[in-house]
DNA sequence: TATATAAACTACACCGTGCAGTTTACATAT
DNA sequence: ATATGTAAACTGCACGGTGTAGTTTATATA
């Protein structure tokens, strides 16, 4: 690797690392430099100002995220079990470092600077790519019955989102595995009580 | 009313206006003191810091909420209804100006300050107070089944959140009253289809 | 020879203070 | 009632101190 690259990816680490526990405000390009250990020349020299450095670090952090496996409805197992695993990934994801990371920062962003909303709700993450193939198989299949399909897959994520993602990311309680495991439970069954077709 | 309180009414209303719409950090006292058609000696006259501001601010914002009707569960009238009640109670909080003011000063500042939380999650605002009581009662009257109150209670009105308050905060889009209809009537439709036990 | 480094520098924005002078509210005297 | 005194509050402006984005210059290194 060329030096050069070295010395960019440095820049991009330490200014993940400081945007996230200091915020993109508080963190000055000297203290940057400092924990980049380059210069703050060498900064500029790859970034011309601290705001391409900050479209720069969330673009990266976005592609870091975009990967992830996706779950398609399969006749043969059972639907809780498969919503399960679609639940499992969307909760890692959710409370995961790295995601965490870049929401905070992103949120911030977007609520200091309302006209960059769209940046956040266009990008695609998680689940939120393919649940809406899924549940219209598992209808088609005759396994759930809804009548709003992205409405449902909303419900669905939401409850995912609002036990575990809001309460990190507002830095109240994390959630044990063993708690997740329950939200993911209960979650499962709210869903299921209201669209499953019951088999007799 | 005396000379300094409308003075401090004026400083009050201008940083809920400057903090709401540019956030606390980028809201100079000198553009504070102009919005407030006051000179800036006069703000520190009334509040020794920008922080003792912003802490006012909070105060005077959490009270105007602090009020709210509370539902108490009728044996007699059907559950559906009932929490129809609720949820439109909650959702016009939720999606009123006043409190989304409140709550993107607030979150933005917990965000960038984490010690802050305990805050946030101690006030209770909105159905908050009242839905486990309402909850408890609804179980031991047999309308409902439910194994963990408050965790269900949460599930409902994080529906009404994730819907109806996230999106506003972050300058999507609006709801319109037939979509929070809507909103409200799957919310109940999901809970009950858990938790309801069914007659006969 | 191109790039990195270190350190000093510019330009500016902001918080909070000090102070001289003015306005307001209200009490007391005529 | 009207005039006058007075204390509290407001104004406007300049200033100290600090922090930071971005630049420049001179030097070292791969």
């Amino acid at each position: 690797m060329k030096l050069t690259d070295k010395k960019r990816m440095q820049i991009l680490d330490a200014a993940e690392e400081l945007f996230h526990s200091s915020g993109v405000e508080h963190t000055s390009m000297d203290q940057l430099a400092l924990q980049a250990k380059v210069s703050k020349r060498t900064v500029y020299n790859h970034f011309a100002t601290k705001d391409a450095l900050f479209q720069a670090i969330l673009q990266r952090m976005f592609d870091k995220l975009a990967q992830g496996g996706e779950v398609r409805f399969n006749v043969a197992e059972p639907i809780d079990q498969q919503l399960r695993r679609i639940a499992q990934d969307e909760v890692a994801l959710l409370s995961s470092a790295a995601f965490l990371r870049v929401a905070k920062i992103a949120i911030m962003q977007v609520m200091q600077r309302p006209e960059l909303a769209q940046l956040m709700s266009d990008s695609s993450l998680g689940c939120k790519r393919y649940i809406d193939n899924f549940l219209t198989d598992a209808c088609t299949a005759g396994v759930l019955k809804i009548a709003d399909i992205p409405f449902a897959g909303k419900q669905f994520i939401y409850q995912l989102k609002s036990f575990v993602f809001y309460p990190s990311l507002f830095g109240l309680e994390q959630q044990t595995p063993a708690q997740q495991a329950h939200i993911i439970d209960e979650a499962i069954a709210l869903f299921l009580a209201r669209y499953q077709i019951k088999p007799g």
